[in-house]
RNA sequence: GCGGGAGUAGCUCAGUCGGUAGAGCAUCAGCCUUCCAAGCUGAGGGUCGCGGGUUCGAGUCUCGUCUCCCGCUCCA
Protein backbone atom coordinates (compact mmCIF):
# COMPACT_ATOMS: atom_id res chain seq x y z
CA UNK A 1 0.00 0.00 0.00
CA UNK A 2 1.00 3.41 -0.77
CA UNK A 3 1.21 6.07 1.52
CA UNK A 4 -0.74 7.90 -0.24
CA UNK A 5 -3.36 5.16 -0.08
CA UNK A 6 -2.71 4.66 3.86
CA UNK A 7 -3.59 8.50 3.93
CA UNK A 8 -7.13 8.31 2.19
CA UNK A 9 -7.87 5.24 4.56
CA UNK A 10 -6.62 6.78 7.69
CA UNK A 11 -9.09 9.87 6.35
CA UNK A 12 -12.07 7.31 6.00
CA UNK A 13 -11.20 5.84 9.23
CA UNK A 14 -11.60 9.04 10.92
CA UNK A 15 -14.75 9.51 9.85
CA UNK A 16 -16.05 6.15 9.72
CA UNK A 17 -15.02 6.09 13.92
CA UNK A 18 -16.13 9.50 15.27
CA UNK A 19 -12.88 11.20 15.10
CA UNK A 20 -13.07 14.05 12.41
CA UNK A 21 -16.03 14.75 10.22
CA UNK A 22 -15.80 17.05 7.11
CA UNK A 23 -17.73 20.63 8.22
CA UNK A 24 -21.42 21.19 7.36
CA UNK A 25 -21.15 17.81 5.19
CA UNK A 26 -24.56 17.97 4.82
CA UNK A 27 -24.68 21.28 2.72
CA UNK A 28 -21.79 19.45 1.05
CA UNK A 29 -18.95 20.83 2.91
CA UNK A 30 -16.63 23.50 3.29
CA UNK A 31 -13.05 23.43 2.08
CA UNK A 32 -10.32 22.15 4.11
CA UNK A 33 -13.13 22.68 7.76
CA UNK A 34 -13.55 20.10 9.92
CA UNK A 35 -15.31 19.00 12.75
CA UNK A 36 -13.72 16.91 15.41
CA UNK A 37 -16.31 13.83 16.30
CA UNK A 38 -17.30 12.00 19.53
CA UNK A 39 -14.10 10.36 19.55
CA UNK A 40 -11.99 13.17 18.22
CA UNK A 41 -12.73 15.37 20.96
CA UNK A 42 -11.90 13.14 23.65
CA UNK A 43 -8.33 12.42 21.84
CA UNK A 44 -8.04 16.17 21.31
CA UNK A 45 -8.84 17.03 25.01
CA UNK A 46 -6.60 14.55 25.79
CA UNK A 47 -3.56 15.77 24.10
CA UNK A 48 -4.62 19.43 25.37
CA UNK A 49 -4.37 17.49 28.92
CA UNK A 50 -0.83 16.52 28.05
CA UNK A 51 0.36 19.55 26.88
CA UNK A 52 -1.16 21.77 29.41
CA UNK A 53 -0.16 19.95 32.94
CA UNK A 54 3.59 19.43 31.06
CA UNK A 55 3.67 23.11 31.12
CA UNK A 56 2.28 24.16 34.25
CA UNK A 57 2.31 21.48 36.45
CA UNK A 58 6.05 20.42 35.67
CA UNK A 59 6.97 23.70 35.28
CA UNK A 60 6.57 26.38 38.75
CA UNK A 61 7.51 29.46 36.73
CA UNK A 62 4.37 28.49 33.74
CA UNK A 63 1.13 29.94 34.43
CA UNK A 64 -1.91 29.50 32.00
CA UNK A 65 -4.06 32.50 30.26
CA UNK A 66 -7.19 31.89 27.93
CA UNK A 67 -7.11 35.07 26.31
CA UNK A 68 -10.55 36.17 24.10
CA UNK A 69 -9.89 35.71 20.06
CA UNK A 70 -11.19 39.36 19.66
CA UNK A 71 -8.26 41.89 20.00
CA UNK A 72 -7.93 45.61 19.81
CA UNK A 73 -6.83 45.92 16.31
CA UNK A 74 -3.84 47.80 17.03
CA UNK A 75 -2.42 44.65 18.61
CA UNK A 76 -1.82 42.98 14.80
CA UNK A 77 -0.05 46.41 13.76
CA UNK A 78 1.92 46.20 16.48
CA UNK A 79 2.67 42.50 15.69
CA UNK A 80 3.46 42.82 11.95
CA UNK A 81 1.01 41.03 10.59
CA UNK A 82 -0.93 44.16 9.08
CA UNK A 83 2.05 45.15 7.26
CA UNK A 84 3.66 41.10 6.50
CA UNK A 85 0.89 39.22 6.12
CA UNK A 86 -0.95 41.21 3.18
CA UNK A 87 0.52 38.62 0.28
CA UNK A 88 0.21 40.34 -3.36
CA UNK A 89 0.36 37.41 -5.92
CA UNK A 90 0.43 36.48 -9.26
CA UNK A 91 0.61 33.04 -11.40
CA UNK A 92 2.40 32.57 -14.53
CA UNK A 93 0.37 30.97 -17.06
CA UNK A 94 2.32 28.97 -18.19
CA UNK A 95 4.06 27.26 -16.02
CA UNK A 96 0.86 27.41 -13.64
CA UNK A 97 2.97 28.32 -10.52
CA UNK A 98 2.21 30.76 -8.26
CA UNK A 99 4.29 33.73 -7.17
CA UNK A 100 4.71 36.42 -3.93
CA UNK A 101 4.61 39.41 -6.34
CA UNK A 102 6.57 41.27 -3.99
CA UNK A 103 8.89 38.28 -3.66
CA UNK A 104 9.59 38.49 -7.64
CA UNK A 105 10.21 42.23 -7.12
CA UNK A 106 12.38 41.07 -3.89
CA UNK A 107 14.69 38.89 -5.84
CA UNK A 108 14.84 40.76 -9.38
CA UNK A 109 16.58 43.41 -7.19
CA UNK A 110 18.65 40.91 -5.39
CA UNK A 111 19.94 40.19 -8.76
CA UNK A 112 20.88 43.79 -9.72
CA UNK A 113 22.66 43.86 -6.07
CA UNK A 114 25.41 40.81 -7.64
CA UNK A 115 25.28 42.65 -11.15
CA UNK A 116 26.97 45.72 -9.20
CA UNK A 117 28.87 43.28 -7.04
CA UNK A 118 30.14 41.87 -10.23
CA UNK A 119 31.14 44.74 -11.35
CA UNK A 120 33.02 46.06 -8.28
CA UNK A 121 35.04 43.00 -7.44
CA UNK A 122 36.38 43.16 -11.59
CA UNK A 123 37.09 46.58 -10.98
CA UNK A 124 39.01 45.80 -7.55
CA UNK A 125 41.32 43.43 -9.46
CA UNK A 126 41.54 45.33 -12.52
CA UNK A 127 43.09 48.05 -10.05
CA UNK A 128 44.89 46.54 -7.47
CA UNK A 129 45.58 48.47 -3.93
CA UNK A 130 44.46 51.88 -5.26
CA UNK A 131 41.26 50.57 -5.62
CA UNK A 132 38.15 52.81 -3.73
CA UNK A 133 35.56 50.91 -3.69
CA UNK A 134 33.09 54.09 -2.80
CA UNK A 135 34.18 56.33 -5.12
CA UNK A 136 33.99 53.40 -7.98
CA UNK A 137 30.19 53.08 -6.37
CA UNK A 138 29.58 56.49 -7.03
CA UNK A 139 31.29 57.32 -10.36
CA UNK A 140 31.28 54.04 -12.45
CA UNK A 141 28.13 54.92 -15.07
CA UNK A 142 27.21 51.00 -15.24
CA UNK A 143 27.15 50.80 -11.84
CA UNK A 144 25.31 54.10 -11.14
CA UNK A 145 22.62 53.04 -13.96
CA UNK A 146 21.67 49.67 -12.43
CA UNK A 147 21.85 51.12 -8.69
CA UNK A 148 19.71 54.12 -9.58
CA UNK A 149 16.78 51.50 -10.93
CA UNK A 150 17.36 49.18 -8.47
CA UNK A 151 16.91 52.11 -6.37
CA UNK A 152 13.66 53.38 -8.30
CA UNK A 153 11.99 49.50 -8.26
CA UNK A 154 12.45 49.52 -4.65
CA UNK A 155 11.33 52.98 -3.74
CA UNK A 156 8.03 52.18 -6.23
CA UNK A 157 7.92 48.44 -4.79
CA UNK A 158 7.50 50.07 -1.60
CA UNK A 159 5.26 52.94 -2.32
CA UNK A 160 2.86 50.62 -4.36
CA UNK A 161 2.66 47.70 -1.12
CA UNK A 162 1.92 50.73 1.19
CA UNK A 163 -1.19 51.96 -0.93
CA UNK A 164 -1.80 48.52 -2.20
CA UNK A 165 -1.34 49.68 -5.38
CA UNK A 166 -1.67 46.00 -7.40
CA UNK A 167 -1.74 47.02 -10.51
CA UNK A 168 1.10 48.77 -10.05
CA UNK A 169 3.31 45.94 -9.26
CA UNK A 170 1.58 44.06 -12.01
CA UNK A 171 3.37 46.96 -14.08
CA UNK A 172 6.65 46.57 -11.72
CA UNK A 173 7.08 43.46 -12.64
CA UNK A 174 6.52 44.23 -16.76
CA UNK A 175 8.68 47.06 -16.49
CA UNK A 176 11.70 44.69 -15.03
CA UNK A 177 11.26 41.96 -17.66
CA UNK A 178 10.57 39.81 -14.83
CA UNK A 179 10.20 36.27 -16.46
CA UNK A 180 9.15 33.31 -14.53
CA UNK A 181 11.98 30.75 -13.59
CA UNK A 182 10.37 27.40 -14.28
CA UNK A 183 8.88 28.42 -17.64
CA UNK A 184 10.57 31.56 -18.43
CA UNK A 185 7.95 33.09 -20.23
CA UNK A 186 6.46 36.79 -18.66
CA UNK A 187 2.80 35.60 -19.26
CA UNK A 188 1.32 36.91 -15.93
CA UNK A 189 -1.92 37.08 -14.75
CA UNK A 190 -3.38 40.26 -12.30
CA UNK A 191 -1.93 40.38 -9.28
CA UNK A 192 -4.32 39.83 -6.63
CA UNK A 193 -4.01 39.92 -2.77
CA UNK A 194 -4.73 37.52 -0.22
CA UNK A 195 -5.25 38.86 3.03
CA UNK A 196 -4.29 35.98 5.62
CA UNK A 197 -6.38 37.13 8.08
CA UNK A 198 -9.91 37.35 8.44
CA UNK A 199 -12.11 40.34 9.02
CA UNK A 200 -15.54 40.92 10.96
CA UNK A 201 -17.16 43.50 12.58
CA UNK A 202 -17.08 44.66 16.13
CA UNK A 203 -20.40 46.03 17.10
CA UNK A 204 -24.13 45.56 16.24
CA UNK A 205 -24.83 48.30 13.99
CA UNK A 206 -23.01 47.90 10.71
CA UNK A 207 -21.82 51.38 9.61
CA UNK A 208 -20.53 52.16 13.48
CA UNK A 209 -18.67 48.93 13.37
CA UNK A 210 -15.02 48.87 13.43
CA UNK A 211 -13.07 46.13 11.84
CA UNK A 212 -10.90 43.86 14.02
CA UNK A 213 -9.37 40.36 12.95
CA UNK A 214 -9.95 36.92 14.27
CA UNK A 215 -6.77 36.27 15.83
CA UNK A 216 -3.60 34.26 13.62
CA UNK A 217 -1.81 33.57 16.36
CA UNK A 218 -2.47 33.19 20.21
CA UNK A 219 0.82 34.78 20.94
CA UNK A 220 -0.48 37.98 21.13
CA UNK A 221 -3.01 37.40 23.68
CA UNK A 222 0.19 36.50 25.94
CA UNK A 223 1.88 39.45 25.33
CA UNK A 224 -0.82 41.99 25.73
CA UNK A 225 -1.55 39.96 29.21
CA UNK A 226 2.61 39.83 29.76
CA UNK A 227 2.06 42.92 32.64
CA UNK A 228 -0.70 41.46 33.89
CA UNK A 229 0.12 38.03 34.19
CA UNK A 230 3.83 39.08 35.88
CA UNK A 231 2.59 41.65 38.39
CA UNK A 232 -0.54 39.58 39.72
CA UNK A 233 1.49 36.48 39.60
CA UNK A 234 4.44 38.04 41.11
CA UNK A 235 6.21 36.12 38.76
CA UNK A 236 10.33 36.24 38.14
CA UNK A 237 11.99 36.20 35.16
CA UNK A 238 12.41 33.63 33.27
CA UNK A 239 8.89 32.80 33.40
CA UNK A 240 6.30 31.22 31.05
CA UNK A 241 2.61 31.71 29.87
CA UNK A 242 0.91 29.08 28.31
CA UNK A 243 -1.76 29.48 26.33
CA UNK A 244 -4.59 26.99 24.37
CA UNK A 245 -6.79 28.42 21.76
CA UNK A 246 -8.21 28.77 18.52
CA UNK A 247 -6.25 30.78 15.39
CA UNK A 248 -7.26 31.76 12.34
CA UNK A 249 -5.32 32.16 8.44
CA UNK A 250 -7.06 32.54 5.38
CA UNK A 251 -4.32 30.41 3.91
CA UNK A 252 -3.87 30.55 0.08
CA UNK A 253 -4.31 26.70 -0.07
CA UNK A 254 -5.76 24.71 2.99
CA UNK A 255 -4.84 21.21 2.43
CA UNK A 256 -4.16 17.76 3.72
CA UNK A 257 -6.91 17.39 5.71
CA UNK A 258 -6.62 18.49 9.21
CA UNK A 259 -2.99 19.16 8.39
CA UNK A 260 -3.39 22.68 7.05
CA UNK A 261 -7.05 24.20 7.95
CA UNK A 262 -8.31 28.07 8.29
CA UNK A 263 -9.51 27.40 11.75
CA UNK A 264 -6.86 25.78 13.73
CA UNK A 265 -5.59 25.58 17.33
CA UNK A 266 -2.33 26.58 18.89
CA UNK A 267 -0.72 25.23 21.83
CA UNK A 268 1.34 27.74 22.66
CA UNK A 269 3.81 28.86 25.53
CA UNK A 270 5.76 32.44 25.54
CA UNK A 271 8.76 31.85 27.76
CA UNK A 272 9.90 35.71 28.90
CA UNK A 273 14.08 35.84 29.91
CA UNK A 274 16.89 37.72 30.50
CA UNK A 275 18.14 39.47 27.43
CA UNK A 276 21.50 37.46 26.18
CA UNK A 277 20.66 34.28 27.94
CA UNK A 278 17.94 33.42 25.15
CA UNK A 279 20.52 31.05 23.30
CA UNK A 280 20.41 29.06 26.03
CA UNK A 281 16.75 28.87 26.96
CA UNK A 282 16.28 28.59 23.12
CA UNK A 283 18.67 25.13 22.87
CA UNK A 284 16.39 24.08 26.67
CA UNK A 285 13.29 24.71 24.93
CA UNK A 286 14.27 22.66 22.17
CA UNK A 287 15.07 19.59 24.14
CA UNK A 288 12.39 19.43 25.91
CA UNK A 289 9.63 19.69 23.58
CA UNK A 290 11.36 17.19 21.38
CA UNK A 291 11.28 15.05 24.74
CA UNK A 292 7.29 16.05 25.27
CA UNK A 293 6.90 14.05 21.67
CA UNK A 294 9.03 11.05 22.15
CA UNK A 295 7.16 10.23 25.22
CA UNK A 296 4.59 9.48 23.63
CA UNK A 297 6.32 6.26 22.15
CA UNK A 298 5.67 6.44 18.56
CA UNK A 299 9.73 5.96 17.84
CA UNK A 300 12.62 9.14 18.05
CA UNK A 301 13.29 8.06 14.14
CA UNK A 302 10.01 9.62 13.23
CA UNK A 303 10.95 12.51 14.25
CA UNK A 304 13.46 15.70 13.46
CA UNK A 305 14.73 19.02 14.02
CA UNK A 306 14.44 21.74 11.05
CA UNK A 307 16.80 24.76 11.52
CA UNK A 308 15.06 27.99 9.71
CA UNK A 309 17.79 29.30 7.78
CA UNK A 310 14.93 32.11 6.86
CA UNK A 311 13.55 33.68 9.54
CA UNK A 312 10.67 35.68 10.06
CA UNK A 313 10.39 38.95 11.02
CA UNK A 314 10.70 38.76 14.67
CA UNK A 315 12.62 35.94 15.17
CA UNK A 316 16.90 35.71 15.67
CA UNK A 317 16.81 32.09 15.88
CA UNK A 318 13.85 29.19 14.86
CA UNK A 319 13.70 25.42 14.61
CA UNK A 320 10.78 23.24 14.11
CA UNK A 321 10.34 19.50 15.05
CA UNK A 322 9.24 17.69 12.04
CA UNK A 323 6.81 14.40 11.99
CA UNK A 324 7.10 11.96 9.59
CA UNK A 325 3.53 12.23 8.06
CA UNK A 326 2.12 9.63 5.33
CA UNK A 327 2.69 12.33 3.23
CA UNK A 328 6.44 13.00 4.54
CA UNK A 329 8.33 14.89 7.41
CA UNK A 330 5.96 18.27 7.86
CA UNK A 331 6.60 20.67 11.46
CA UNK A 332 4.43 20.01 13.55
CA UNK A 333 5.91 22.27 15.96
CA UNK A 334 8.01 25.35 16.05
CA UNK A 335 10.66 26.75 18.59
CA UNK A 336 11.18 30.47 17.94
CA UNK A 337 13.76 33.03 19.48
CA UNK A 338 11.76 35.94 19.30
CA UNK A 339 13.74 38.56 20.92
CA UNK A 340 11.86 41.50 22.24
CA UNK A 341 9.97 42.02 19.02
CA UNK A 342 6.62 41.73 20.05
CA UNK A 343 7.11 43.43 23.77
CA UNK A 344 8.92 46.22 22.49
CA UNK A 345 6.41 47.01 19.67
CA UNK A 346 3.43 46.28 22.04
CA UNK A 347 5.31 49.17 24.19
CA UNK A 348 5.44 51.14 21.29
CA UNK A 349 1.80 51.21 19.82
CA UNK A 350 0.25 51.16 23.21
CA UNK A 351 2.72 53.86 25.17
CA UNK A 352 2.93 51.22 28.13
CA UNK A 353 6.00 50.16 29.93
CA UNK A 354 6.42 46.55 29.36
CA UNK A 355 9.60 46.37 31.13
CA UNK A 356 10.79 43.76 34.12
CA UNK A 357 12.85 45.37 37.01
CA UNK A 358 15.45 42.66 37.65
CA UNK A 359 16.33 42.60 41.30
CA UNK A 360 19.59 40.68 40.47
CA UNK A 361 21.32 42.77 38.26
CA UNK A 362 19.26 46.18 39.36
CA UNK A 363 18.78 47.03 35.90
CA UNK A 364 15.48 47.36 34.05
CA UNK A 365 14.76 45.68 30.30
CA UNK A 366 12.09 44.39 28.03
CA UNK A 367 12.31 40.38 28.56
CA UNK A 368 13.17 38.57 25.47
CA UNK A 369 11.24 35.54 24.58
CA UNK A 370 11.66 31.84 23.65
CA UNK A 371 8.12 30.37 22.46
CA UNK A 372 6.82 27.19 21.41
CA UNK A 373 4.46 26.71 19.00
CA UNK A 374 2.69 23.31 18.80
CA UNK A 375 -0.36 22.63 16.20
CA UNK A 376 -2.94 20.71 18.04
CA UNK A 377 -4.86 19.48 15.16
CA UNK A 378 -1.16 18.45 13.90
CA UNK A 379 -0.61 16.65 16.92
CA UNK A 380 -3.39 15.03 16.57
CA UNK A 381 -2.96 13.79 12.88
CA UNK A 382 0.30 13.11 14.24
CA UNK A 383 -1.00 10.52 17.06
CA UNK A 384 -3.39 9.33 14.72
CA UNK A 385 -0.89 8.94 11.98
CA UNK A 386 1.22 7.04 14.27
CA UNK A 387 -1.75 4.95 16.10
CA UNK A 388 -3.30 3.44 12.68
CA UNK A 389 -1.99 -0.23 11.96
CA UNK A 390 -3.47 -2.85 10.08
CA UNK A 391 -2.44 -5.60 10.97
CA UNK A 392 -2.98 -10.04 9.61
CA UNK A 393 -3.34 -12.32 12.49
CA UNK A 394 -3.15 -15.83 12.52
CA UNK A 395 -5.96 -17.80 13.61
CA UNK A 396 -5.79 -21.09 16.24
CA UNK A 397 -7.55 -22.79 12.74
CA UNK A 398 -4.17 -21.69 10.56
CA UNK A 399 -6.85 -19.23 8.62
CA UNK A 400 -5.31 -15.67 8.60
CA UNK A 401 -7.56 -12.38 9.02
CA UNK A 402 -7.41 -8.75 9.62
CA UNK A 403 -7.96 -6.36 12.33
CA UNK A 404 -7.48 -2.33 12.17
CA UNK A 405 -6.63 -1.11 15.14
CA UNK A 406 -5.49 2.01 16.92
CA UNK A 407 -2.37 2.03 18.79
CA UNK A 408 -2.85 5.36 20.35
CA UNK A 409 -1.07 5.68 24.06
CA UNK A 410 -3.54 4.80 26.68
CA UNK A 411 -2.90 7.82 28.43
CA UNK A 412 -4.58 9.90 25.32
CA UNK A 413 -7.19 7.45 24.09
CA UNK A 414 -10.65 8.35 23.97
CA UNK A 415 -12.07 5.85 25.42
CA UNK A 416 -9.84 4.28 28.35
CA UNK A 417 -11.90 0.65 28.71
CA UNK A 418 -14.75 -1.05 27.22
CA UNK A 419 -16.94 -3.65 29.66
CA UNK A 420 -18.40 -6.21 27.98
CA UNK A 421 -20.79 -9.02 29.89
CA UNK A 422 -19.72 -12.43 27.90
CA UNK A 423 -22.97 -13.04 27.42
CA UNK A 424 -26.32 -11.25 27.43
CA UNK A 425 -27.74 -13.36 30.15
CA UNK A 426 -27.49 -15.12 33.22
CA UNK A 427 -26.82 -11.93 35.29
CA UNK A 428 -23.61 -11.31 33.33
CA UNK A 429 -24.90 -7.74 31.90
CA UNK A 430 -25.69 -6.32 35.73
CA UNK A 431 -22.30 -7.65 37.26
CA UNK A 432 -20.91 -5.53 34.39
CA UNK A 433 -23.04 -3.09 34.60
CA UNK A 434 -22.03 -2.78 38.47
CA UNK A 435 -18.01 -2.59 37.95
CA UNK A 436 -18.59 -0.13 35.34
CA UNK A 437 -20.73 2.30 37.79
CA UNK A 438 -17.32 1.51 39.75
CA UNK A 439 -15.29 2.25 37.65
CA UNK A 440 -17.00 5.51 35.16
CA UNK A 441 -15.90 8.37 38.09
CA UNK A 442 -12.27 7.33 37.03
CA UNK A 443 -11.80 6.66 33.60
CA UNK A 444 -13.79 7.04 30.05
CA UNK A 445 -15.76 3.49 30.26
CA UNK A 446 -17.85 2.17 27.59
CA UNK A 447 -20.26 -0.90 28.02
CA UNK A 448 -21.01 -3.11 25.30
CA UNK A 449 -23.36 -6.18 25.19
CA UNK A 450 -24.41 -6.63 21.64
CA UNK A 451 -22.85 -9.06 19.15
CA UNK A 452 -20.37 -11.28 19.49
CA UNK A 453 -17.02 -10.90 22.27
CA UNK A 454 -14.61 -11.12 18.74
CA UNK A 455 -16.83 -8.49 17.18
CA UNK A 456 -16.38 -6.23 20.36
CA UNK A 457 -12.75 -6.46 20.45
CA UNK A 458 -12.84 -5.03 17.11
CA UNK A 459 -14.76 -2.52 17.12
CA UNK A 460 -12.64 -0.78 20.12
CA UNK A 461 -9.54 -1.95 18.77
CA UNK A 462 -10.48 0.48 15.95
CA UNK A 463 -11.01 3.62 18.09
CA UNK A 464 -7.98 2.68 20.13
CA UNK A 465 -9.34 1.12 23.35
CA UNK A 466 -6.08 -0.15 25.27
CA UNK A 467 -8.35 -2.44 27.63
CA UNK A 468 -11.29 -4.31 27.48
CA UNK A 469 -12.93 -5.97 30.81
CA UNK A 470 -14.67 -8.65 29.89
CA UNK A 471 -17.16 -10.14 32.49
CA UNK A 472 -18.02 -14.32 32.35
CA UNK A 473 -19.47 -16.51 34.58
CA UNK A 474 -16.43 -17.29 36.80
CA UNK A 475 -16.88 -13.71 37.12
CA UNK A 476 -20.23 -14.45 39.35
CA UNK A 477 -17.96 -17.01 41.05
CA UNK A 478 -14.72 -15.54 42.24
CA UNK A 479 -15.37 -11.68 41.27
CA UNK A 480 -12.07 -11.67 38.72
CA UNK A 481 -12.38 -10.45 35.37
CA UNK A 482 -10.09 -10.44 32.31
CA UNK A 483 -8.11 -8.12 30.90
CA UNK A 484 -7.66 -7.89 26.80
CA UNK A 485 -4.77 -6.05 25.22
CA UNK A 486 -5.59 -3.79 22.62
CA UNK A 487 -1.99 -4.22 20.90
CA UNK A 488 -0.90 -7.74 21.78
CA UNK A 489 -4.11 -9.32 22.46
CA UNK A 490 -3.64 -11.36 25.19
CA UNK A 491 -5.53 -11.99 28.04
CA UNK A 492 -4.95 -11.49 31.40
CA UNK A 493 -7.58 -12.36 34.85
CA UNK A 494 -7.38 -10.44 37.89
CA UNK A 495 -9.73 -9.66 40.53
CA UNK A 496 -12.15 -7.24 39.82
CA UNK A 497 -11.68 -5.02 42.72
CA UNK A 498 -7.94 -4.32 42.14
CA UNK A 499 -8.94 -2.91 38.30
CA UNK A 500 -9.05 0.82 39.83
CA UNK A 501 -5.69 0.19 40.55
CA UNK A 502 -4.33 -1.60 37.34
CA UNK A 503 -6.10 0.69 35.53
CA UNK A 504 -4.92 3.98 36.98
CA UNK A 505 -1.17 2.93 36.66
CA UNK A 506 -1.90 2.69 32.86
CA UNK A 507 -3.74 4.92 31.58
CA UNK A 508 -2.95 8.38 33.78
CA UNK A 509 -1.31 10.99 32.13
CA UNK A 510 0.56 11.21 35.21
CA UNK A 511 2.89 8.33 34.27
CA UNK A 512 3.28 9.76 31.19
CA UNK A 513 4.36 13.09 32.51
CA UNK A 514 6.74 11.55 34.69
CA UNK A 515 8.67 10.49 31.53
CA UNK A 516 9.10 13.54 29.86
C1' G B 1 -6.26 30.62 -9.27
C1' C B 2 -4.34 26.53 -12.53
C1' G B 3 -3.83 21.28 -13.47
C1' G B 4 -5.42 16.16 -12.19
C1' G B 5 -9.09 12.74 -9.86
C1' A B 6 -13.95 11.79 -7.94
C1' G B 7 -19.48 12.37 -6.73
C1' U B 8 -25.10 5.94 -6.83
C1' A B 9 -27.80 3.54 0.70
C1' G B 10 -24.17 5.29 6.90
C1' C B 11 -19.39 2.75 4.52
C1' U B 12 -17.05 0.02 0.15
C1' C B 13 -18.75 -0.49 -4.53
C1' A B 14 -21.70 -2.93 -8.95
C1' G B 15 -25.16 -1.19 -12.51
C1' U B 16 -24.27 -4.55 -19.64
C1' C B 17 -26.90 -2.04 -25.46
C1' G B 18 -30.65 3.97 -22.67
C1' G B 19 -35.87 0.26 -20.30
C1' U B 20 -37.41 2.89 -14.43
C1' A B 21 -32.20 0.87 -8.18
C1' G B 22 -28.66 -3.61 -6.58
C1' A B 23 -24.74 -6.40 -3.37
C1' G B 24 -21.64 -6.85 0.89
C1' C B 25 -20.74 -4.59 5.35
C1' A B 26 -23.12 -1.34 8.90
C1' U B 27 -27.94 -0.04 11.59
C1' C B 28 -32.63 -1.75 14.05
C1' A B 29 -35.97 -5.99 15.92
C1' G B 30 -36.00 -11.12 17.03
C1' C B 31 -33.76 -16.27 17.19
C1' C B 32 -29.17 -19.22 17.84
C1' U B 33 -24.04 -19.48 19.49
C1' U B 34 -20.55 -17.87 23.38
C1' C B 35 -13.46 -15.25 24.59
C1' C B 36 -11.23 -12.51 19.12
C1' A B 37 -15.00 -9.79 12.58
C1' A B 38 -18.26 -12.08 8.39
C1' G B 39 -24.84 -18.11 11.86
C1' C B 40 -30.49 -17.52 10.76
C1' U B 41 -35.14 -14.51 9.92
C1' G B 42 -37.15 -9.90 9.13
C1' A B 43 -37.14 -4.43 8.74
C1' G B 44 -35.68 0.52 7.72
C1' G B 45 -32.62 3.30 4.56
C1' G B 46 -31.84 6.30 -2.49
C1' U B 47 -34.35 13.35 -5.80
C1' C B 48 -28.16 8.18 -8.64
C1' G B 49 -24.23 15.99 -6.49
C1' C B 50 -27.45 19.87 -8.94
C1' G B 51 -29.78 22.07 -13.45
C1' G B 52 -30.94 22.05 -18.63
C1' G B 53 -31.03 19.20 -23.41
C1' U B 54 -31.82 14.70 -26.67
C1' U B 55 -35.47 10.62 -26.17
C1' C B 56 -41.69 7.38 -25.60
C1' G B 57 -38.06 6.59 -21.64
C1' A B 58 -31.61 9.04 -18.78
C1' G B 59 -27.73 6.54 -13.07
C1' U B 60 -26.22 5.50 -18.28
C1' C B 61 -25.80 10.03 -23.93
C1' U B 62 -24.95 15.55 -24.13
C1' C B 63 -24.15 20.64 -22.27
C1' G B 64 -23.61 23.53 -18.08
C1' U B 65 -22.84 24.01 -12.96
C1' C B 66 -21.58 22.86 -7.80
C1' U B 67 -18.82 20.31 -4.19
C1' C B 68 -14.95 17.36 -2.32
C1' C B 69 -9.96 15.18 -2.71
C1' C B 70 -4.63 15.49 -4.60
C1' G B 71 -0.43 18.77 -6.45
C1' C B 72 1.85 24.13 -6.62
C1' U B 73 3.72 29.66 -3.15
C1' C B 74 2.67 30.38 3.09
C1' C B 75 2.77 28.47 7.86
C1' A B 76 1.27 25.80 13.40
Amino acid sequence: MTQEELFKKLIAHSKEYGFVFPSSEIYDGLSAVYDYGQNGVELKNNIKRYWWESMTRLHENIVGIDAAIFMHPTTWVASGHVGAFNDPLIDNKDSKKRYRADVLIEDWIQKQEDKINKEVEKARKRFGDSFNEELYRQTNPRVTEITAKKDEVNHRMVEALQQNNLPEIKKIIEDCEIACPISGTRNWTEVRQFNLMFETKLGSVSDEANTIYLRPETAQGIFVNYLNVQKTGRMKIPFGIAQIGKAFRNEIVARQFIFRMREFEQMEMQFFVRPGEEMKWYEYWKEKRMSWHRTMGFGDDKYRFHKHEKLAHYANAASDIEFEFPFGFKEVEGIHSRTDFDLSNHQKHSGKKLQYFDPETGESYVPYVIETSIGLDRTFLLVLSAAYHEEKITKEDGSTDERVVLKIPPALAPVKLAIFPLLKKDGLPEMARKIMDDLKFDFACQYEEKDTIGKRYRRHDAIGTPFCITIDHQTLEDETVTIRYRDTMEQERVPASRLREIMTEKVSITNLLKQI
